[in-house]
DNA sequence: CTGATGATGTGGTCAGACCACATAAGTGTA
DNA sequence: TACACTTATGTGGTCTGACCACATCATCAG
């Protein structure tokens, strides 16, 4: 069974990114440059797994051919089969692993956090994202998460123990940060929502080093701390007592509230009030966090 | 000015993923392993860009180092900058471009849109994201965007230009509603916020190979495409006349109205209602749509 | 039956070599 | 001098071959 996922060109055409050329085949007569330039190579082993993906011959679970396979099989370098795998690796839809036996090789996971957060995490970088949108974005989220959760009395057995942490012993403010996205991510997924969940990760992730860098200019942070924390107590207690519009708004209030507080959306784009200081235009906070790798699979999801 | 862009290892420390083998500074001794495995080579790449990012070292409209000198700065393989810089292309963070000049070379662009797309898509095919929450996600993220745009009486001038270019003529299915994503993307871009544009394109593309396949079994097409037509009037008549209310539930009842109609929400994922038919559970639409490469970067946003 | 030991196959990485391409510099004319 | 042509030069794109570390599995001695 795992000719298929060798089958580069099979017989009933239609493949995206065929390679015409490296190929052994001479009954196609090359076809001059049909639609636009000649598809790259690692193109070709991207959209060669997206086909079999999208066509169910891949499926969460299921092992990749071994990158050399794949190379042969598809007629490019391993080289080239490697920068997809990595892609994959990146988007969250594969984890590969060294060694041999079943767990060996790339095999298909599907899990959008990772690839979600550092997609935003970078483009925020990259000032292809203002934080005051990735604000803004979230508020609409989880103004609708909140609804929806006091609308069906789904669960919130997580959120709540993820509460009652929050209020156990002194916490440090990156520590209670911490516990405060684990808590706010926890209603996401009450929803059963996946894409909810996965996109309200990679926007938190996204602002996580700006929430933490504001943090240290609170001036009473343990009064903020317990004022966040009461907060949490009431949007949980709306939900659980089924009143969406009581949830929706305090949500909304615990959001916006916080990040006007700390001034969070002033920083950090193209089109940011320069106002606020005359340092070169929008420094980031730190950017090296240690415990910050380059990527962070978040394991919540 | 191209030194910063290489220093591997700055005097102040705190960079992540930082390699200490095969460097030929002997001032760091070595530091066994200290959080968890080695970092793999191309993360030390990519870790070291997105520092720049964030550090505003790089900014959109920069050239990377070149391959090579990237390679040697960091004291790793061509083949290792290659993946990350595969992966930031993907993520839409740098275009890539052969040949001399300025022009050439890896330059940050920051465009998100086509990094969603990808993701969005890929996980859809990978049953990672189930279509129903997808078309659950953008009901909560175009209702908010058409209540915000009636509130706020933002510009819909491209909006309108697409709703005219869609009554013009008659169109096939696959015309219109091409016409469609567009207009629908159009009402986010006229909100202003990247990320929420960013998001609806990718919720978009992630589904578009659905919503073209449910098309086809649509018993009256030209009386469907009519009265959907009709909706999009009603839904910018309402933005236009500043009634936040009233374009909300018109672009909700529009979107869900059409899904059900489709019944596109009952394909494509692993809980799946399982009465449908007999067919290997969940086959995706065609999978192979020849203007579907792997990348489709939207020239939209 | 048990434990050590090698064989096998996986991804991870590097070095080197080409190629196609686009610009820039040089060269030759008119 | 001005213009057209030719030749470097440097870029990403790709392939090949070679190692390495690692994890499993088959083998074999005890």
């Amino acid at each position: 069974m795992d000719d298929a996922l060798l089958d580069a060109e099979p017989a009933s055409a239609g493949n995206i990114a065929a390679r015409s050329d490296t190929a052994t085949d001479p009954t196609t007569p090359v076809a001059p440059p049909p639609p636009a330039a000649t598809a790259k190579a690692w193109e070709t082993v991207l959209a060669h797994i997206e086909a079999q993906l999208a066509a169910g011959i891949l499926s969460p679970g299921d092992r990749l051919p071994g990158e050399r396979a794949l190379a042969t099989g598809l007629g490019v370098g391993r080289s080239s089969v490697r920068e997809a795998l990595r892609v994959l690796e990146v988007l969250g839809l594969i984890r590969t692993q060294t060694g041999s036996g079943p767990s060996s090789g790339a095999i298909i996971v599907a899990r959008p956090s990772g690839g979600m957060s550092i997609l935003m995490r970078l483009q925020v970088a990259a000032q292809g994202f203002a934080v005051a949108d990735v604000v803004k974005t979230r508020l609409v989220l989880e103004t609708a998460v909140a609804r929806e959760l006091a609308e069906t009395r789904a669960h919130t057995a997580a959120a709540r123990e993820l509460l009652d942490a929050m209020g156990r012993g002194t916490l440090t403010d990156t520590e209670f940060l911490l516990l405060d996205a684990q808590f706010h991510l926890s209603l996401a997924e009450a929803t059963g929502n996946d894409v909810l969940t996965a996109t309200m990760a990679g926007l938190r992730s996204a602002i996580e080093a700006y929430v933490i860098d504001a943090s240290a200019h609170v001036p009473d942070w343990p009064r903020t701390m317990r004022r966040l924390q009461q907060e949490h107590r009431d949007i949980l207690a709306a939900i659980d007592a089924g009143r969406p519009g009581e949830a929706a708004e305090r949500v909304a209030a615990h959001i916006s509230g916080y990040y006007a507080e700390t001034r969070i959306t002033d920083a950090g784009h193209h089109h940011t009030s320069p106002t606020t200081s005359d340092r070169p235009p929008e420094m980031a906070p730190h950017s090296t966090l240690a415990s910050h790798p380059a990527l962070a699979h978040p394991t919540t999801t």
